[in-house]
DNA sequence: CTCGTAGTTTGACATCTGTCGTACTACGAT
DNA sequence: ATCGTAGTACGACAGATGTCAAACTACGAG
């Protein structure tokens, strides 16, 4: 029994390794502000295809790289899939509140869009 | 004494057209951020050259009119200067907390690699 | 009127970004 | 071993973005 492939891991960014703005720029697209309400909604794991956005796979590659690599997002393998989670304590440890008052802010602005 | 040139004035985004996306957008540039900081510290108006920013005239201009057109600040002309306000009201109103959380967070990240 | 100061405009440029299709790899099921 | 599903890698490409310098406009001071 060789030693099992690690299930090759991502790089992610530490704690300390998140910037202010690295975060605000990952929202600021609208794919991506969407994944993250999902995400948040769902309070668990999503897979990458959990999700039916409205751009080809390596576009939704991309733009969970971006969530990753700017500590917004972890993803881990398991099996052929690649599992979602919001980095909720680390985001609200370094940025209180904001998180929170993205997903409010977004909500509001969808139900003022949709609503009247 | 004719009608006083009105002190051509600039185009603003309404409450309602401020959107989310262009705001964390107009937030996640450093100069423009470094901009937001200044202009909640003072909590007043300054002029653009009240900034001693790392960029020429153009692309200051060019930061200002972003922030202006994402709805961040607001902009007059008062004879030769331009005066900029953060529009805190409007930003408050439309997603609260969200200004406080990112000028707290870029506080504390600036206190993080300063201090210790 | 003339000058200086504040900011704009224009055009250029390199880089970044969002997007795609196609070919590829990794893993589980059969 | 084979196949299908999940996701990646690799170009490619158009458009946005941050940057500058140089020429320009607008206003106040003298």
């Amino acid at each position: 029994m060789t030693i099992r492939t690690p299930t090759r891991d991502l790089d992610h960014p530490t704690r300390d390794g998140i910037r202010l703005e690295g975060v605000l720029h990952a929202l600021s697209d609208p794919v991506r502000l969407h994944v993250v309400r999902r995400l948040a909604d769902a309070d668990g794991e999503l897979s990458c295809s959990d999700f039916d956005l409205p751009v080809s796979k390596s576009t939704t590659t991309h733009h969970f790289r971006v969530l990753r690599e700017s500590g917004v997002i972890s993803q881990l393998y398991r099996g052929t899939a690649k599992l979602n989670t919001l980095r909720r304590s680390d985001l609200d440890a370094l940025f209180p509140g904001l998180l929170d008052s993205v997903l409010a802010g977004a909500r509001s602005e969808t139900d003022r869009s949709s609503g009247a």
